[in-house]
DNA sequence: ACAATAGTGTCTATCAGACAGTATATA
DNA sequence: TATATACTGTCTGATAGACACTATTGT
């Protein structure tokens, strides 16, 4: 085919014409909430350790938000896709290569990077706690892992002309050994006969660069809003857990206890049994499982 | 705080000698799927019309994809957001304003614009047929209506070393009064113990320019996903409606005949009932609802 | 009267919540 | 033997699927 558009030319005389015009770009980059699990230290011989959630954090070296914690990230280059520049990150800062990794959402709001007109496009990375280990010493880079609760503070509702307005207010909490930081995001959604809109927005902020407390936020969320439909969550676990563990995993995530009974059935699909035993735990041992990667459902 | 940077300055001082590097820097289009609903003229005056999910295409007027479909969209401007630019275009296309809007997914493969480096943050619009009649005679813009099905084709699951792939392919077609599209899209997961990653690929594509057709993929599958748990699809609904209506819209969302008693009590807390019924039907009225803007669960 | 749709009642299978009960390793 | 956890059985209430039944208009 041959068509010609209206200046007469045909698609080869086209991009020989073409130039990249010279109004503004943006700056794009790809920010990575890499969550693991961790546990904390046995109270005794016999109890189990308690899981923690916890999020990758990187003291920033440079102005704008010298001193302050920001998500692992960098600017997308050409030739390649933001989900490349997002996996070149997750292996520079952990040396993890194969992970669960999900896009999340792009930020673009004005002015939300002081130097100039740049966008984020924010994945979710998951890895397990078997992979974390490798790179602890890191180079020169101050990464460290910051414990995280995200908990609903204050829920309002309000009714307006033809419509309502709910506002939902999240503490974000990240604590590391020696730091803590406290972040409060608003969550609005404005619903009217034809529409529906929602916006985040960050209500106070200590500590955290940019609007990174949103986009982990956001993350959260999403592993919140899959946990309960998908296998999401076993890319958290080591290779061999027991179900305790797994339970544990998920009550981390979802802030809630659950009952072990319907935890084990609803479970039950995603994970295959081994012959393998917990040992030396001061008690009965524990049933080893894997992910179960064969036919389900 | 005046803290200094590793070259001893300021926030000020290292914003005064901060310049935009001359880097390159993709452009940014926001895409949209607009979805309407609309009728099929009735068979009989006492049969009901039935109904069919349909999305705005443009068809460009110049290299490259000269002819080809597209979505509508532009690229973001500097002091706006991509959802802004979305609204925007949404505006330009049809008039409309008052929409559900929600972003999808930010596209970024090399190549997916032949001109230069390009990545589309896509957007999906749900609008109502209320409002799609007003800007039916467009300014000179080639804008129409197109007809969607989306339907599993084949699915494959080929176990390979420690894991599996699993591939769906998908045909999607578009049809309008003069013409029909149809494009094969595939989806391919790769699961291994510790990962799980997922990529989309257009398979066969006549007639729909860049990668649209993955676009439109994904925002059919957010439709879907999204149906049975919120209350999206009332966004598709005029201000009144019957709940035959409604659940015709459900089936034509899901390519899904669904039974009426369940429906009816799945959906109730969604809707709100009027005093108002059809007329003329040649049949019994049907009570008339509109969507549920008050309390509750 | 009849065609076509509107709307309801109810049986059943399934599944999550709740809780109690039994099982078993180690200091 | 005591402690702490592992694991299972079963009752109950809520809900989706299935299907049949009644209701009501316009021609």
């Amino acid at each position: 085919m041959n068509l010609l558009d209206r200046d007469g030319l045909t698609e080869r005389e086209f991009f020989e014409q073409y130039h990249v015009g010279d109004y503004e770009r943006p700056s794009v980059a790809a920010d990575v909430v890499i969550f693991t699990v961790t546990n904390t230290e046995a109270d005794s011989y016999r109890k189990l350790p308690e899981k923690e959630l916890r999020i990758l954090l990187i003291r920033r070296g440079g102005h704008p938000f010298l001193g302050s914690w920001a998500l692992p990230g960098g600017f997308v280059r050409p030739n390649e896709t933001t989900e490349q520049a997002a996996v070149r990150e997750l292996r520079e800062e952990t040396g993890v290569d194969d992970v669960y990794l999900e896009q999340l959402y792009t930020f673009s709001d004005v002015g939300r990077d002081p130097r100039t007109w740049v966008m984020s496009c924010s994945y979710m990375a998951l890895i397990n706690s078997d992979q974390v280990q490798l790179k602890a010493g890191d180079d020169a880079v101050d990464a460290t892992w910051f414990k995280t609760t995200y908990r609903l503070l204050r829920e309002r509702k309000e009714f307006i002309e033809d419509g309502f307005v709910k506002t939902m207010e999240y503490e974000l909490k990240l604590s590391s050994e020696e730091e803590g930081l406290t972040t409060v995001v608003e969550w609005t959604m404005t619903s009217k006969p034809a529409s529906t809109s929602t916006t985040y927005s960050i209500v106070s902020n200590h500590g955290l660069a940019f609007d990174h407390a949103k986009i982990i936020a956001c993350a959260i969320e999403r592993l919140r809003g899959k946990v309960n439909f998908t296998d999401i969550a076993l890319h958290l676990m080591p290779h061999l857990f027991t179900l305790t563990e797994l339970q544990q995993v998920y009550e981390v995530i979802l802030d809630k206890e659950l009952l072990k009974a319907a935890f084990r059935r609803k479970v039950a699909y995603l994970v295959a049994e081994t012959d393998h035993y917990t040992e030396n735990a001061g008690h009965r041992p524990s049933r080893l499982f894997r992910r179960n990667l064969e036919e389900y459902r």
